[in-house]
DNA sequence: GCCGTTTTCGGCCCGACTGTTTTCAGTCG
């Protein structure tokens, strides 16, 4: 059993203590525990034999001990009273935003409401608007929290997917007789969510791989399986296609099952102009001889093309643009030089100064900012201005220490009237200023703009980091109006970040490249609250490389003097 | 359920907003 095994039984053990109604700090603990866990370098399993599960912090005797006992057994004796206790489809209803324990629980004991069907049952009913401490407003906004859940669910961050699709390829690959497996589809083409996972796979015997494949522990049901492809449901639920083909075909097959669909349509009417057909099996002459292929480059050299990378395969421009020669030099992950949002133990994050900046420099690059909290972000620790000034002597220190350029940074929120959480005279010490809205995100889309456009106009205000909060197959965007957001970025000079954290990707490729082509300049950053997270700078290139962007749009491939220049440091 | 140089009990994350109420419960970050 892996940490993260322990870590999602712990999470949902958190949850079922919170509709039980117990103790909601218990619930909390759980959740500690569960991160604790989760981040902690060592094997639970190692730490149990040893007898120091007591030293991840969190852990104390009482879960310490359900943990000994799931690690042994698949489970603890309290967690399977609880999940008999608590209908299943009752967590469910905790994902909608605005529903919390306290109402699942309401909704459960007064009308029975078991699932996301049966509250949609109860709303449709009028029954829950007549429910003592309900009514229109807050029904309402269920029915909404029910929708948008519905709409966003059937797709999964692309962040959650790799973690178990990486391995699957591996696994798919090393199957006998496979000469070589990869991922297509929405996941090649690097989309921030994606839906079925693609696998497409080169062999002498395809029906035999099918046949492995479709036997791996971790299958849960054959939906079909023939002579080329299998689509199974794994154990997490999830739908995986695998396509296996004589190796002479796998180049066309991977290039027709990474689309998209709209790409493919465009390219194969393209072969038809040119007297050629092409399908995932091959390109061919009229006579049906075949036109050899040994790389998708060459798939686009013999159509006229220059080469197009997956991640602009959206028929969204790029076949005029390679067939003109004029395709982006997109933005390589080599090319990042710091990270320009990233907190520390100074506010929520996980990490000292010290540590992020080492890492940073681990990453080769020339330098990274601090950007904590501000103060009305209390549970987030956000900084008054004089544990900001403590802060800088920290920053100071550790900048020396390592010879490395630390700037000077925060996240200040921006506040319900659009007025910042910080005093001007304070943001005008700051190297870079970070501006973003954590709270009244359900106001209208009239306030949510101004609220931003005010912090923009503010002279002190570099960036506006994750511009429309949304968070991937959880929350939708704020309202705000990005159109007057862009063009007042061009007017002020303003920054707008692309989160890189794979829970966020905000802009969205569509909003980064409307900015890159009004001439925004783009921060990416990842937001990392701990040391790993700086990895996922790797989501926010690829969210960058969908937005067509290239290394002159995006403020942090550049140098340090480049980018002091900018900020105009001197 | 965790934690401890205000330590073995009693805090823990607190302030604001929303929708429901007329003094508050639930949710959020």
């Amino acid at each position: 059993m892996t940490n993260r095994d322990v870590t999602h039984v712990l999470l949902d053990m958190a949850d079922l203590v919170e509709l039980s109604g117990d103790d909601p700090f218990k619930a909390v603990a759980y959740r500690k525990a569960a991160r604790a866990i989760d981040q902690y370098p060592e094997d639970v399993s190692l730490l149990m034999e040893q007898g120091r599960l007591l030293e991840v912090p969190g852990v104390g005797k009482g879960i310490a001990g359900k943990v000994e006992e799931l690690v042994r057994t698949g489970t603890f004796c309290l967690y399977e009273e609880l999940k008999a206790k608590v209908p299943p489809g009752l967590r469910d209803l905790l994902r909608l935003p605005g529903l919390g324990p306290k109402t699942a629980a309401q909704l459960h004991q007064r009308l029975g409401v078991d699932s996301l069907e049966s509250l949609k049952a109860a709303l449709d009913s009028g029954a829950v608007r007549d429910l003592p401490g309900f009514g229109e407003k807050k029904a309402e906004n269920l029915r909404h929290s029910l929708e948008s859940l519905q709409h966003v669910a059937d797709r999964t961050p692309l962040g959650h997917v790799l973690p178990w699709a990486l391995p699957l390829r591996d696994t798919v690959a090393a199957l006998p007789g496979v000469e070589r497996a990869e991922l297509a589809g929405s996941l090649r083409r690097r989309r921030d969510t994606v839906g079925d996972v693609d696998v497409v796979a080169a062999a002498d015997d395809p029906p035999a791989v099918l046949a492995a494949f479709a036997g791996l522990r971790g299958v849960a049901e054959v939906l079909g399986q023939g002579d080329s492809k299998c689509s199974v449901v794994l154990d997490n639920g999830r739908q995986v296609d695998l396509r296996v083909v004589r190796p002479d075909q796998f180049v066309t097959t991977l290039h027709h099952f990474t689309g998209s669909k709209d790409h493919n349509v465009r390219l194969r009417a393209r072969a038809k102009d040119r007297g050629l057909k092409l399908n995932e099996y091959g390109l061919f002459h009229e006579d049906g001889s075949p036109v050899p292929i040994r790389s998708e480059e060459e798939i686009y050299r013999a159509l006229g093309l220059a080469y197009i990378p997956p991640e602009l395969r959206e028929d969204l421009g790029e076949v005029e643009a390679a067939e003109e020669d004029r395709l982006p030099d997109l933005l390589r992950l080599e090319d990042i030089r710091g990270d320009l949002h990233v907190h520390t133990r100074w506010s929520d994050g996980l990490a000292t100064v010290r540590e992020m900046a080492h890492a940073a420099r681990d990453r080769g690059y020339e330098y990274l900012a601090i950007s904590d909290h501000s103060p009305s972000l209390v549970v987030a620790g956000g900084l008054t201005p004089e544990r900001l000034r403590l802060q800088w002597d920290e920053i100071r220190q550790a900048a020396e220490e390592l010879g490395f350029p630390i700037l000077r940074s925060a996240e200040v929120d921006i506040l319900r009237d659009g007025s910042l959480d910080l005093p001007d005279e304070v943001l005008a010490e700051l190297d870079f200023v970070t501006a973003s809205i954590h709270t009244g995100f359900r106001q209208d889309r009239e306030t949510l703009t101004q609220r931003v456009l005010r912090a923009m106009e503010n002279p002190h205000v570099d960036s506006i980091a994750h511009p429309t909060g949304r968070l991937l197959a959880r929350r939708e965007p704020y309202l705000v109006d990005m159109d007057r957001i862009i063009e007042a970025a061009v007017r002020t000079g303003t920054c707008l970040e692309i989160n890189a954290s794979p829970e966020r990707l905000d802009l969205s490729a569509e909003h980064a490249r409307q900015a890159r082509d009004a001439g925004v300049m783009i921060a990416i950053n990842t937001d990392a609250h701990q040391v790993e997270t700086l990895e996922d700078m790797w989501f926010g290139v690829g969210q960058a490389r969908r937005a067509w962007l290239g290394p002159s749009q995006v403020l942090n491939a550049r140098g340090l003097p480049a980018l002091l220049d900018y900020l105009k440091i001197t």
